[in-house]
DNA sequence: CATAGCCGCGAAAGCGGGTTCTATCCGCCG
DNA sequence: CGGCGGATAGAACCCGCTTTCGCGGCTATG
């Protein structure tokens, strides 16, 4: 027989009721079966190779024990190479609790939140956002229903779920880094468009540590990217085009570093030497480049785990609120940045 | 009420039965439902924004509509920069269908294929496997047991059904081209352990070529990576450590070349004076290394697509075999390889 | 006009497991 | 010997949907 043994099956096998195997696996207290029954049934159980068939445990307890995560990108071949680990993190959560984890991967233009059916469908019971955007309208609704959203960067909604991972902070470091290293004009290139929060909350924090270190903050010096590598050179390329000179440039992330620094010696430059390099997230490339890429490490997979960890406990109905992620965001010196050349000198 | 509608409540507002409710969301042929009924179903549903519970469709028609993902990844942080477009491509083919992507990520150590309870537990119609392994002992009872499983790369066994991506040919082609360029030691690093089957297809690619070439093939000048940049660091080091000499190294992704590239800078070796690289998977950041990087295009999101195909057929009961991806394999070439370097001369 | 045929649709039976609630069996105590 | 309580069996219902069966009412035909 090809088919999968029930309940009914087992309680035959190990000779009780149907309720009796039930509250066993269930391991359900106070029920008053004896040691002995327990034993009987769990070992019956596995000697059949039993496992509860999800889709009549999701019917009856209206819960599917699955974590849904969306993933936003850009153009066909452009991904955040953050997102990987990331999952990674999540998944192992969501393991060892049982749970399972089902990816939306949403292309750009088809803002045809799609996670919706998901929800509505029942087929997950909470929701990870990594890039969210406060103009989802679909995710906007979907708070506003109390269903467990976590989002990565905050969305300013007041019901939201969110975490921060401090980057803002961290990216502060980033160019402090570079201000006292000496430069004066500093260019930034977002990790993604507009509309998204966190590249947005990058750029702020940029922003902050050019006014703290009393240095004019220049739009002409700030660049879009999309995710990819290739728009990290696009922008570079045309912030190059408008003219305005710059001696450090503050990438998004490191794929777009990477992007940046081939425009920058395409265009002749040197980089740390004519242009200091700091990049975002340490991938682990970020140390194989060339030249090494200074960067700061915010850790993914622990991001992954906090989110997922944050995501149970909305299911457990406590509240999350925007809740700072607990990460050691490590600025890490290598090349790029030109500090360890003017130790050189 | 926060309560999602049933079909129940559908019929009632549309003024029919439950059944006519089902027949016509399902766009059952045949059954003689008028026009105007089926349309004013149709809107009812629509505007009360309808969703079938997932469950108990899964329940009663024992389909999931769920497709599931077995991604392996080795160390924390070493994954296979493939992995993500080539879910991106399952993804879009399973969306089309009205499938969902269900993600299991196992970790190297924990060969705990914890996704045979998801076949178990019906959670999934059909699986996709990544970097399947001939050892995996459940993978192959999972597909004695003929549930429909994709391989990518075969394992060898007789009722499998597999993609073959061609890459075997590909591998041939990279490696020729660094013979035709004069190179007589050609050393490899494989971009996983030896027992996938994924690498090793591409290693006996490797030593194809050199044979026809009548150039022997040297163990000494073979490492063995674990899909991080890092671990292609690592094989470089020691294959120069061994001492035997190398002007070429056909790396086994492009991953792992970035490593490579960094061992041989720090050794003090030019890329692609004394050193010529090939790469493969042409991965977004290929081109903005420095130097450039040559390699094959693979196409992964193609190649996720035509996996997902192929599970679809088989969920349609056809049988797939030992498949060969209908893919352009091109190599694509930069200046890793010297070949740009020769010209000028 | 009667009977056959057909069309549209409602009633009801599950799918497998969780959760009562009641019934039963047994040993044991008063 | 009646009663009591612990341990379980068994029946019943529910979750929301698919699907089969067959009922009424209608049209076609002899």
């Amino acid at each position: 027989m090809t088919h999968r043994p029930t309940s009914q099956d087992i309680a035959r096998a190990a000779g009780v009721s149907r309720t009796t195997v039930s509250l066993v696996l269930n391991a359900k207290e106070n029920t008053g079966i004896s040691e002995q029954t327990q034993a009987r049934v769990l070992e019956t159980a596995a000697s059949l190779g039993y496992v509860p068939n999800s889709a009549a445990r999701m019917l009856v307890s209206g819960r599917s024990r699955t974590v849904g995560l969306v993933l936003a990108h850009g153009d066909l071949m452009s991904f955040d190479a953050f997102a990987p680990p990331l999952m990674f993190g999540i998944s192992r959560v969501c393991n060892t609790r049982g749970y399972k984890l089902l990816i939306e991967a949403v292309e750009g233009d088809h803002r045809r939140n799609s996670y919706l059916d998901l929800v509505k469908s029942k087929s997950i019971d909470a929701l990870i956002v990594l890039n969210s955007s406060a103009e989802d309208e679909g995710l906007v609704r979907l708070i506003d229903s109390r269903f467990p959203v976590i989002l990565f960067g905050s969305i300013g909604h007041p019901k939201e779920n969110s975490l921060r991972s401090g980057t803002e902070r961290a990216a502060e470091l980033a160019t402090e880094h570079l201000v006292r290293l000496g430069h004066q004009r500093v260019a930034h290139i977002t990790y993604a468009p507009k509309w998204y929060t966190g590249p947005m909350e990058r750029l702020r924090a940029f922003r902050r540590a050019l006014d703290k270190a009393k240095i004019p903050f220049a739009e002409k010096l700030v660049g879009y990217g999309d995710f990819s590598a290739e728009s990290g050179y696009r922008a570079t390329r045309e912030i190059l085009g408008r003219g305005r000179r710059f001696t450090a440039l503050f990438a998004g992330n490191d794929t777009i570093a990477v992007g940046a620094m081939a425009a920058l010696r395409e265009a002749g430059l040197s980089v740390p030497r004519d242009v200091a390099v700091v990049g975002f997230d340490d991938l682990p490339i970020a140390c194989y480049c060339q030249p090494t890429l200074t960067t700061v490490n915010t850790n993914p997979i622990a991001q992954g785990e906090q989110a997922a960890l944050a995501a149970f406990e909305l299911l457990e109905g406590r509240r999350v609120g925007t809740r700072k992620c607990n990460l050691s965001l490590k600025l890490i010196i290598r090349e790029s940045c030109g500090a360890t050349l003017k130790r050189e000198k």
